[in-house]
DNA sequence: AATAGTTTTGCAAACGTTTTCATAAAATCG
DNA sequence: CGATTTTATGAAAACGTTTGCAAAACTATT
């Protein structure tokens, strides 16, 4: 009859059922060894009967980890962060860590008050996307002694040790693949670039490359529009629809891209005969899709994976030296770029 | 000199250096209406001072709610999941809850894993996908005293309540289409159904309406198929590729509808002219592609809201009678399906 | 200026664990 | 078989909070 009737058994109902004290009940627990066989199945069996569950939290404020870590991104529904969402989980779940997970949906505020909350619940390690972070994010997470990590970008002078690519290269690689296509016509389709370093970076690596041709980009052909095929399309359908047009254009990223590719086709241009298209990104189903996506491939799962292992090395203290991995990206050439010659 | 020289001030620290009781500052927190302004102020500057930050970890030990919510979901990189989490993520945010989410990807031993260590977190509720789990599952769910809801499946004798769709409708509805528009020889691609609720009523939704055809769907019109366009174009290429065609295709979702529809390509068939092909879910873009995909509308992000909001309600109390949701799903008739006659 | 009422604060117990230290029990040895 | 070492267990303090209760400090009332 000891018996909770409510579901939560504690510690002490547990050592109650299996008649010892609740010090070895916790042993059997955190040093099995240290207790006997036959009393670890009589604890063994209170516990399965009670259905008892240990209490983490309550562990945690003896200053044991929480075996949490907690995951910002800007949003969760892009397919490219749900690659590295993924990959970042299955990369801790083997140490045994539980993910937060918080979208701020491209408001730096935002991410300040979900790395708060993330604190209070006393994470045992934080990861970022981007380096683009407000002081106030930076400052709060070096007061903390836990580590930290920047996941998706690369930059050899980050304040958090990051692991990712090259975005401004990623932005030059595109560009340097038209202009080697003999494009000197191009197009830029990019999403705001505020509180968004990466769209930022690739559009400074493209005009860094675009600034050496002979003619300057015309305004029109700049377009920024949101983060969606329909608003691409929409917004992409309205470029094409001047009277001089370019015969490529350079998209911030894949879903960029493919909307473009659509406005194309709505506009009854062939891609790439009559106009060539290239991402950034080489999101699932870039690949696969008709014309095959030619874009610079960002590996997404493989820099997931590589910061979820980098930060639990850390944070179990297998590591130690804080460092920057940046991941190889190149152009594949697919099907949406044609050569051009002449002028 | 009271500051803590490492980055950790606890709430005694704060006390300390506001020169006030423990309790005082707890109760700053927690009833300010119970301190004077002039106190909470020098809390306040203390606070910031010291970069305290509140321990949930301790609060939770009083039974107070920790504050979080548990999600498993098969996996998240998939658009409709990820679309799902998100919507979820976004419902539960405004109640305070911070969000744990782990992935088993299809293997409902490991979602049973990822329960216990977010009920070892103690969790103030619990969300899965689907209704097909374990019977451990189950039951430990039902041992806790905290409520759980199910999201994406609709049936009416669900054992936890459930928001979403009613699959098995999903694919008669599918079928039915496809029916209507003439069709008699209808090929139909699936994943796996094992340890997938979703995709197999989905799956004997249409196999009931096609019940009915006078000619039975004979063995090499049906293939399973991984759930990826590359697999799935692999593997309708070489249905495609036999004598007998079907005219039309039914897909268990629109990931694989894509994979379909570019495997019809490659094999010179033009969609819907020499091919019909319908899918399942509406994913994001599938509105977008061309030619634009006839499919059977899930509305993935209703689901994910109603079913965080419903979820946050039940936790803080704000409600309380259990209840089963059904979201209202239909075909959305887009270009990839075309009337045919005669047999 | 004393009393009663109200507002503000502090003390100490409680939450569910882990862990140090001490002690009891068992095993080993001469 | 008693002394000594080893192994197994328990008691109690500690972790960082919240909260019920009681005391202290004000305010208002006479």
């Amino acid at each position: 009859m000891a018996d909770k009737n409510n579901g939560n058994a504690d510690i002490v109902a547990v050592a109650k059922a299996a008649k010892v004290s609740i010090s070895t009940v916790s042993r059997a627990y955190n040093h099995p060894e240290l207790v006997k066989p036959a009393t670890r199945k009589k604890i063994d069996a209170a516990v399965r009967r009670l259905g008892y569950i240990r209490n983490r939290a309550a562990q945690t404020i003896h200053g044991i980890r929480s075996g949490t870590i907690g995951l910002v991104v800007p949003t969760i529904d892009h397919a490219i962060f749900a690659e590295v969402i993924q990959a970042f989980s299955d990369a801790v779940e083997p140490y045994g860590f539980t993910l937060l997970v918080a979208s701020h949906g491209y408001d730096l505020e935002r991410e300040y008050g979900a790395l708060r909350k993330f604190l209070e619940h006393r994470v045992d390690g934080l990861a970022l996307i981007g380096l683009d972070h407000s002081a106030e994010s930076y400052n709060l997470i070096q007061r903390q002694d836990i580590p930290a990590i920047s996941i998706w970008n690369y930059d050899k002078t980050s304040i958090l040790p990051c692991v990712g690519a090259d975005n401004r290269h990623a932005g030059e690689l595109a560009a340097r693949h038209l202009v080697d296509l003999g494009h000197r016509d191009i197009g830029m389709v990019f999403p705001p670039t505020r509180d968004n370093d990466r769209a930022r970076d690739r559009q400074q690596g493209a005009m860094s490359v675009l600034a050496d041709l002979p003619r300057a980009t015309p305004k029109e052909w700049i377009v920024e529009t949101p983060y969606s095929i329909a608003d691409t399309k929409e917004a992409v359908t309205r470029m094409l629809s001047q009277p001089a047009l370019p015969t490529a254009i350079l998209c911030g990223n894949d879903v960029l891209a493919v909307g473009a590719i659509y406005a194309a086709m709505r506009c009854g241009l062939r891609v790439p005969d009559d106009i060539s298209i290239i991402g950034i990104g080489d999101f699932k189903g870039s690949r696969e899709m008709e014309p095959g996506l030619t874009t610079v491939r960002l590996p997404a799962r493989t820099i997931g994976e590589l910061a979820g292992k980098e930060l639990a090395r850390l944070v179990t203290k297998e590591s130690s030296e804080i460092q920057r991995t940046s991941c190889d990206i190149s152009v594949v050439a697919r099907k949406t770029c044609r050569r051009v010659t002449g002028v």
